[in-house]
This record gives structure tokens, C-alpha cells and sequence, in this order.
DNA sequence: GTGTGGTATATGTGGATGCATCTATTACCA
DNA sequence: TGGTAATAGATGCATCCACATATACCACAC
């Protein structure tokens, strides 16, 4: 419930950007890392890889971002285009303004707090899925293949 | 990230019953009030109308909850059935337990007060919006019609 | 009875999400 | 060098989500 109000919030704050916050979210990444792939954008966002290809593939085709050349041929290399920095700084400070009324509802200090303890769940969740063969009774899967 | 890392683990906790995180607490919160139509639940689930729409459906085909006659035609008001119910108590401690573990990681109070303060930001939220007539700059909206 | 406005729900559209699985490409080793 | 395993993405499917808008139904005035 919190996390769709929260999640509406953010989007409807910028609205007027155009962007989505997912859509923020992953331009910034791409930003703050230059470029960047699938597999490099996956667990910073914690966005399943298959989402991504999705909204990749959403953001090229409106403009925002571009495919770089890459000598690996698996690699979809990505950054942003002079439209998608454009975009993303025009969007800042309305997601400033959202994560400002959250932070002033929740209090600074709890904020942070709670971020800081949920960094550390999201790891643990991720890890609990994850490659590793996931554990215990359920783990559903098998591959057959 | 944050909330598509807990929603996540609140649905792998709750695979094994079958419901989706979402689809829980439409059960559980049906179950609390006997019965309910679109209406009821809307604000309490802060889920939208149209989503309710398509996710009440989708219990209703996968026989958990039932329509319940009503004398205003237009009032979908749905039960649990006995499928429902037995559906809802098996998950209902999977769901104890991703509780649990997130309480364990985020602590207690923090949790509580977490709670409290966002229900007040979503209330502050949802007022921003609704039929309100959207205030200040923005309010994209205006419905021709 | 009939029109009018309001209320309850449904539908069309487009994005977001994740699981299972597939394809393409590279890496590695006999 | 050939074959196989591993890796990076893509796709099919089902659900979730919300905005704009449409439809069904009710109540009330006339």
C-alpha cells in the first residue's frame, strides 16, 4: 500500500518531466555510471534484467538514450543522449521536490535510517534469489532443458 | 528499489498459496469487513478503482471471492468464498513470516513509526489528488467530457 | 414518465513487473 | 579446431498499475 502511494507520488510529481520514476531511476544510473548494460543496471536498481530490456528499449525509442558499440556482440551498452541529460536535469528537481515532502512526512533521521536498514533486507532478499541455486524446501525451479 | 524489493518478497514468501502479494491483502481486507464492493476497498487498499476492477475479477474467475446480490445494481459487492478463506488462512502465516523478517531487518519501532508516518504522507497524498480538484501549479487534468 | 446529474463499475491504452524460457554470442577446453 | 558450457539479452505470458473515458444504474425534479 505505502509502496504504490509512494510510488504514485514520485510519478505524479514528475508528470511533468514525462518520465516515470522507474524511467528516472535508470537514466540516472546510466548517468552517474557514463554507461552502462543490463547486467550492470540490474542490481543497483534491483529492476529484474527482463524488465530492463524493456525499458531500455522504451527509453531508446523515445530518444533518451542510445546504443554504444561494444566489442563483446552480447552487450547492449547504453548512455545518455544529449535529449535524455536535457530531460534528466529538468526532471531533478521535481523528484528533489517528492523526495523533500517524503522526507519532511517520515522526518530526516528515520529517513535515512530506514534506508539504510533496507539496503541491507534488499540484499539479503536478493541474495535469498539470486543464481545461487536458491535454498531450502521451495525453489521451484529446476530448468529442465 | 526499495519497493519493488519488498514486494517482491512478500510474493516469494507467499508462492506457495498461490497469491500474489496484492491478491492477500484484497482477501484479507475482504474477510475484515465480511463483505465489500469497489468502493470500500479503493481507499483503504489504496489501490486505484480500475486495478480493483481487473484484480477483483481475477478472484472472482479463480473462484475466491463471490458477488453478492445487492439492491443497487450497480454495486459489485463481493464475499470470500470457502476456497477463499481456506486460501487466505493458508497464507496467511507465509505472510507472518515475510513480516517477520522484515521487522527482524528493519526493527520493530522503526517499523511502527515507518508505518504511522508514511499512512499520514499517504493520506496527505491521496488528498493532493482525488476529486479534489487537484490543487496548485500543475494539475494536469481537467476532464473535457 | 422523462430528463439530468451523480455514483459505481468497466474498458482501452500503455507502462512496469517477474518467471520461464529462448537465442545469440563468447569463452574454454580437449 | 570443434564442441560445449557460460553469459548477455530478448520474448511469451500473466499480472499489476493508473489515467482517460465510457457505460450502467440510481435518485430526484418536473
Amino acid at each position: 500500500m505505502v509502496s504504490r502511494a509512494v510510488t504514485q507520488l514520485y510519478d505524479d510529481i514528475l508528470r511533468p518531466s514525462g518520465l516515470r520514476v522507474t524511467q528516472f531511476s535508470i537514466l540516472a544510473a546510466i548517468a552517474r555510471m557514463g554507461e552502462a548494460n543490463l547486467r550492470q543496471l540490474e542490481h543497483p536498481l534491483a529492476i529484474d534484467q527482463t524488465t530492463l530490456t524493456r525499458s531500455l528499449g522504451l527509453l531508446e525509442r523515445s530518444g533518451m538514450i542510445e546504443r554504444v558499440p561494444h566489442p563483446d556482440g552480447r552487450v547492449k551498452a547504453m548512455r545518455l543522449t544529449s535529449r535524455g541529460t536535457r530531460t534528466l536535469e529538468r526532471a531533478r528537481p521535481l523528484w528533489a521536490r517528492a523526495q523533500e515532502k517524503i522526507l519532511r512526512e517520515v522526518g530526516t533521521t528515520a529517513w535515512a535510517d530506514a534506508q539504510r536498514r533496507l539496503a541491507r533486507l534488499l540484499s539479503v532478499a536478493v541474495e535469498r534469489r539470486g543464481r545461487i541455486g536458491g535454498g531450502g524446501a521451495y525453489s521451484p525451479r529446476a530448468r529442465s532443458r
